[in-house]
DNA sequence: CGTTTTCTGGACTGGATGGTCCACTGTGGT
DNA sequence: ACCACAGTGGACCATCCAGTCCAGAAAACG
């Protein structure tokens, strides 16, 4: 399929359109009709551009949310190498889900798009490159000698994803924030020994 | 509505059934007439029993559920007084979840009835009442001189919930357990100090 | 230009599905 | 025996929605 310049703008146009709606409304209920209408396109140019319909289309905006997490908390993301570098990222991570508030655009699009391959594959990838990330970091600050050596860089990164998307996952339901804060703050003082 | 026993009796089938129904299959594609099916009822019963329907029916799947999960984790869950029965716990949570496997009884509902205030309510009380056992857990810890007194319990109780939720949400979508153990023994380890 | 390909619009379809309705049956109380 | 009401079965309805199809506009290209 070849897309000219006219064409890439409008397959761009639909996925950040639905990107939008899905953001703010209840993902459960979103219909190729929604986006048509939000978009100013018509089914026709969906199918054209998404030739399997509904699946490819959120899978695309699922490609395009995971793409933006891991930008919205850099540059903190990858300089974790010291204390007051760490709080900010911990600052950037509570602000951008707070502002999110009970919204999880990509949490939104899983429980949508399921359990097909490629829906995995995407959130495998955001994971695995987002703990590489702190274990990187937890690393580093063992190299400086600020964290214990005694301490687990891989599994404790680990711990941290777990504990941020559980934290995001409450918020989600409670509209709190509160578990988020408490998975990064315990964690970050189990690196302080 | 007044229940005679074989009332009672069928209404708990479609519970049941329904219940066990969610735990197997992709809970976004399960219909009245699926559950209808396989618990040999008919729609006349399933509206009879839950007048408003699928949301009133998935409602009562998930309160049911919802209490399975914390009597699947007694009696270690009610008496974490030593650091045996943390790793207990600690096991009997890991295997419910690895038995469980990718389906989530509550994950699953939570992703279907979404956002009504019937639902958040339930998530809420469960996470509620699983907190304040991990939070007396480790407040009698510390009366008992096993835990330093400086960690704060409330928020390290906050911690080991965003914890286990996320890692059995990843277990969901990456079918590893290996988030949730890092989650556990991470914050098992800062207990110990 | 003319033709080939891409882009666009929207009517239409087919099937799924939540929910309604009503007739019939069983059961418990008096 | 009767009657009121709970329980049951399943036909039927209304709607929604992903996906199809095709005709026509607009580019790209020679």
């Amino acid at each position: 399929m070849a897309l000219t310049a006219k064409g890439r703008a409008t397959r761009q146009r639909i996925v950040e359109g639905a990107a939008a709606h899905l953001r703010s409304d209840d993902p459960a209920g979103v219909t190729l009709d929604d986006i048509r209408a939000i978009t100013g396109t018509s089914k026709g140019q969906i199918f054209h551009y998404f030739p399997d319909g509904k699946e490819e289309l959120f899978l695309a905006v699922a490609r395009y949310e995971a793409d933006r997490v891991l930008d919205d908390q850099q540059p903190h993301l990858g300089a974790l190498t010291s204390w007051p570098a760490w709080e900010r990222w911990r600052d950037s991570v509570v602000a951008r889900y707070r502002a999110q508030g009970r919204s999880c655009p990509l949490g939104a699009l899983m429980s949508q798009v399921g359990s097909t391959p490629g829906a995995t594959e995407v959130v495998s990838t955001l994971v695995g490159q987002w703990e590489a990330h702190i274990r990187l970091g937890i690393a580093e600050m063992q190299a400086a000698g600020l964290v214990r050596a005694g301490v687990d860089a891989g599994r404790t990164a680990a711990a941290f994803i777990a504990g941020i998307q559980g934290g995001v996952q409450l918020l989600r339901t409670t509209g709190s924030v509160g578990h988020l804060e408490a998975a990064l703050d315990t964690l970050i003082d189990h690196l302080r020994g």
